[in-house]
DNA sequence: TCTAGGGTCTGTAGCTGGTACAGGCTCAAG
DNA sequence: CTTGAGCCTGTACCAGCTACAGACCCTAGA
């Protein structure tokens, strides 16, 4: 007698775990912050899940994944909690998250240059002489 | 009577930031995690530097600036210290610094993607549809 | 029935790369 | 002689987790 039982679907932290491929403690974290509600409790004190908040932890898995901070997870769950949430509201949060993105590939991508045009002038020989050092030490 | 005099050179830690634009508290900082050596003390027990810990300090900002983790800086400063770093050595450790730039532009790059054309699907109206939302909630 | 193992609970410490602040000392100028 | 700036130390804090200790709880196998 397993949670595969028809009539038996409680989910635990451990389940939600493994169905959403979060780790287990990150849950518990998600809750204290306050992005996860507080599930309700079984007799022993064990939280108790179900499809919404399964829904919810993927939505913020999401979010996550596509850079949006814990803060902003927040502002887009307030929004959509509230119920009355525009697609404006919401995209102007996206925006301002997409334009912190571009930023972050533009910072990444002048080092990218620098680097590879420093690291393509070594000779990668047993020499003392280093171009990537030579950059990294120059006076200008 | 100050720092300014001909031979009276003592770099305090505040000078040695005002030098360098680095922060104060992170000198001493980089001081406790070994990336800057302890510098000799006045009798009162002021840390004194001179040109090397400039240059030193110079060096290990720049790493940064590219992105090298302060690990990675370490790895660099030991092979400068022991004296008989070579072009080959230091090219391998900027070479995988440069793989994992070009693996978190491309990250990013995918999340840009994904983001610019979700809110290009908004309405960015008052009301309650929005792609973006959807993108986090769906199923798939 | 006992026991071994897994799961869960809590609080707390650790990671990176800093930043900041409290409480005490020293020093130079006014 | 006081006032302010600078320095000293240790420690706490930020994001965003991750992990571990020590205590429960529960189930399956011997």
């Amino acid at each position: 007698m397993n949670n595969n039982h028809r009539s038996v679907k409680v989910l635990r932290r451990g389940d939600l775990a493994k169905l959403t491929g979060c780790n287990l403690e990150t849950i518990r974290y998600y809750e204290n912050i306050g992005v996860m509600p507080e599930p309700p409790r079984s007799s022993k004190n064990y939280r108790v899940y179900d499809d919404r908040h399964v829904a919810r932890l993927r939505f913020i898995m999401r979010a996550r994944e596509l850079g949006f901070t814990l803060d902003e997870v927040r502002d887009l769950l307030a929004l959509v909690d509230g119920g009355a949430q525009t697609c404006g509201e919401v995209q102007v949060l996206a925006k301002a998250h997409l334009a912190s993105v571009r930023t972050k590939i533009a910072d990444l991508k002048r080092i990218e240059r620098v680097l590879s045009s420093t690291v393509a002038q070594c000779s990668g020989d047993d020499v003392p002489e280093c171009p990537v050092i030579d950059a990294l030490t120059e006076v200008a």
